[in-house]
DNA sequence: GTTAGCACTCCTAAAGAGTGAGTGCTAATA
DNA sequence: TATTAGCACTCACTCTTTAGGAGTGCTAAC
């Protein structure tokens, strides 16, 4: 048995209602709400086809359908069509680039999550490919040192140093202008151990601050890069979605977007996709506590290397045109507004 | 009718009992639970007793005794002993200063969520009377300035800021100097208008940066002083407590600890009250989303006048004994640790 | 003052009945 | 041959009933 035009079209009722409704879809309205005029027992028939084929489901006997995994990933992969997207909003919202990129993805997660009444989730940029744009060491107190990294995108790390001895205002100026010499317009991979000797080199006798300097900056980068910041936004959206309000489930997922820690693994694994938007249906989810949720990814990229990833959270019955199409209008209105410039 | 020494040991044993299980307590329970050898009967006209004077109140006729919030105050007031203090962890944990004072506090909430099972909740001490340490310009790029601020306790701010015109570096160091020269040391609520005409004129015709430069201090201090950073931990934790797991109620109260504006209140309540430990029960809190919850907050001081508050939000039932203590300890050990060295 | 005894209340869980949405199958129809 | 009408059947859901039990308040005896 093939999947001939008839069925796809009846298949897309089911789901765009379910998605509605939320409860399983009987014959009898599918018949009513398509322009096929045909009787509920013709229906019938195909369902159960549809349901042979494993497109659907039915909760328990003599109950309506609703869609499988394998139905949802038809429908998203063939199905779904181009809505004309809703770009106001986002774009007044973007309008401008903003200097402190924490803000903007901030908002943006909450803003995405008030919009589409999903739980949503921003990984910050990764810093991998970053380059490096201005250190700067300042003595705070006795045996303290300051040390301000600003990487590409205004991204600024601040670290306290412990450094034994004493070093002279004299000394300070001398290391920042060695530092940011040498050091300027490389990416964290470009500082390999060879420019660590010799930079140490030519910092003379405070060659010791030099390498804890780089080992703070490292270290500084290095905490973000195996745990980067994420913002989280509209955890709570899922108590309007009855099937993941019980308990146990609101409990499991509510105490992922707590810790963060299982959204890493979202993020690593769908930011190996370049560029593109992944759609993550139901047991496809790297997550465990998302089983029974879907998953819509984007990786954005800012400036030149700045790339991080945005997630929405809801439940499988999601709106899934809505939430691709806002994403892809969103990742367009970045590319125009943060690569014009150049 | 009074309240006699027998009630209490009633009341109490009623509390406790309840404390445990979360289910209303019969005299039954009563009367083999304590040690006052007493029968059912007898209880159960002392609880008549103690439900005309609103200690105790009854879910449903015929059903056993839950304390009333009055009960509970009088629990808390007058009947809660203190128990010996587990010291050990958290002493080992705060045995060290740290220079980051955030990172500390995340760890914190989350050590006493863990170590509570309830939901906790720490403001960042507030700027409020701390003293400027360091400030420091650099020219990131052509148009746009640096200024990272040191407050006591290493409190590190940064903000970009937009001038305009073009500003060489000769005039970035000197700014640097009159900046620190004139302002270190003084608290934010020094830096008052007489002081900042007299800044301008001597940075002559840099004037219009300095001030930027301190409206962006200002501001950036601003920011946190109205919405100062708050962490939260363990807020589902509330799960584990039926009688707040209920779909709303829990939505509710994870939403307030997700965008953190109701806690707000909270902490503005309880900042009031000097550095003692302060109990709500029920209707007591400020914060209506926790109605149903009791709240014990603490106000904490890391150094000269780095104050802050803690809050463990858990059911009405919480151990408050334990609460409390493990409280009382906590601030202890804060002052031992961030006091001594003076 | 304390206690045993007993009738009474009212929640809870289980069992049963009725309802309705929806199905699958069969036979008639176009 | 595809479609449809008709009908028996299934099963979740709701309501009601029932029985059980925990716990009470009251009374009378100790």
């Amino acid at each position: 048995m093939e999947l001939d035009d008839r069925k796809m079209k009846i298949l897309k009722a089911i789901i765009q209602t379910y998605m509605e409704t939320g409860e399983p879809v009987g014959s009898r309205t599918i018949s009513k709400y398509t322009d096929l005029n045909l009787s509920s027992a013709t229906i019938r028939n195909e369902m159960a086809d549809l349901e042979e084929l494993g497109l659907i489901v039915q909760p328990y006997t003599s109950a309506g359908r609703i869609p499988s995994d394998k139905g949802y990933r038809l429908y998203v992969d063939n199905l779904m069509e181009e809505k004309e997207r809703e770009v106001s909003e986002m774009k007044n919202f973007l309008i401008q680039r903003v200097d402190r990129v924490e803000l903007l993805l901030k908002q943006m997660a909450k803003l995405l999550a008030v919009n589409t009444n999903y739980a949503t989730m921003i990984s910050a940029p990764r810093y991998h490919g970053n380059k490096l744009k201005f250190i700067q060491l300042s003595k705070v107190e006795e045996g303290k040192l300051l040390a301000v990294v600003v990487v590409e995108g205004n991204i600024i790390k601040n670290t306290i140093l412990n450094v034994e001895g004493t070093i002279s205002d004299e000394d300070v100026l001398q290391l920042n202008i060695l530092l940011n010499s040498t050091l300027n317009g490389l990416t964290i991979d470009e500082i390999n151990l060879g420019l660590i000797t010799k930079l140490k080199e030519k910092a003379g006798y405070h060659s010791g601050v030099v390498g804890s300097v780089l080992e703070a900056v490292a270290d500084a980068i290095k905490v973000d890069e195996e745990q980067p910041q994420i913002y989280t936004s509209g955890a709570t959206n899922i108590f309007k979605y009855p099937e993941l309000s019980d308990g146990t489930r609101a409990s499991n997922l509510i105490s992922a977007f707590e810790d963060k820690h299982e959204l890493l693994e979202l993020i690593n694994d769908s930011s190996d996709e370049e560029h593109g938007i992944q759609v993550y249906i139901g047991n496809e989810t790297p997550v465990q506590s998302m089983k029974d949720c879907s998953v819509v990814t984007a990786n954005y990229e800012l400036g030149d290397g700045m790339k991080g990833t945005i997630g929405i959270i809801g439940p499988k019955r999601m709106d899934y045109e809505r939430v691709v199409n806002t994403l892809k209008t969103l990742m367009e209105q970045l590319d125009i507004i943060y690569h014009k410039k150049e």
